[in-house]
DNA sequence: TTGATTGCAAATTGTTTGCACGCAA
DNA sequence: TTGCGTGCAAACAATTTGCAATCAA
């Protein structure tokens, strides 16, 4: 895989943050380096990478994707309201997903797990309220 | 909430199959039944049966939304080629919420977790190889 | 030198919205 | 009768693609 500055940038962006951003806020970062870049560009190499097990495309629940540098095995917690994603590193589901195995005719090959919450921010807006059940699947 | 035929087609649909549809998958059977309907009342029907808790709405990865008439707590499984989606009616993971909870200051309200794997069907083309590493996150 | 990679613009895909009309309650 | 729900078409948002020009190796 060649290293062109553009992949450069955008790898660097991932690596600086813990938050997990969406194709358009690399964009917007990468931006900030090299004006010219196109999001065609940043979503082209975000496959790549992914692609490539550089990087991980993290397949969470309400919309856009969100890209993540650290491809060590963890979980998340999503924020309902503002779509924040936090990292949660809890013991893998080995046996999880071996009793998961029993269970189906598919060929197992890993599996994730998202929480869903509100994160700090969110919890304190007593007014909007917001759906109060439960989140679970 | 108003019972139009429309929507009884709708939820009809979803409690026939165990398919896991997604809008259009929807909207093409409901077509069969009542050859008018529009695109957008099928994903306006959707969202508000699951805004009343009537159907579910599956937060899964790999890019368009997907239906359950069964609200009961289950996870899933998905291949990562075709998409085919199967119930998996494991424990629930109360207990591993509760460990989650420890370790972040969101509020949690729930969780899910998907398999990820090949079906049947696709696990027996052996030509096109696909991806082979694990897809845990 | 040369094929991988880029920028741009246009095309796709999935989903949502505005609006006048229709129908369930 | 009333206003929730509908069909239609147009608007949107996220992502992908075709293509000629560019650049890392």
């Amino acid at each position: 895989m060649r290293m062109t500055r553009q992949r450069r940038a955008i790898l660097g962006v991932l690596r600086g943050t813990r938050s997990h951003p969406s194709a358009d806020r690399v964009f917007a970062q990468v931006r900030e380096q090299l004006p010219n870049v196109s999001l065609a560009t940043v979503y082209r190499n975000l496959h790549q990478l992914a692609g490539a097990g550089v990087i991980q495309e993290l397949s969470v629940g309400g919309g856009l994707s969100r890209f993540d540098a650290d491809t060590s095995l963890h979980y998340h917690v999503r924020c309902i309201d503002c779509g924040r994603i936090d990292d949660l590193h809890l013991p893998s589901l080995d046996d999880l997903e071996e009793e998961a195995r029993k269970l189906t005719d598919f060929q197992l090959l890993g599996h994730h797990v998202e929480f869903l919450g509100k994160c700090p921010r969110c919890s304190n807006h007593k007014g909007k309220a917001g759906k109060a059940g439960r989140y679970s699947q």
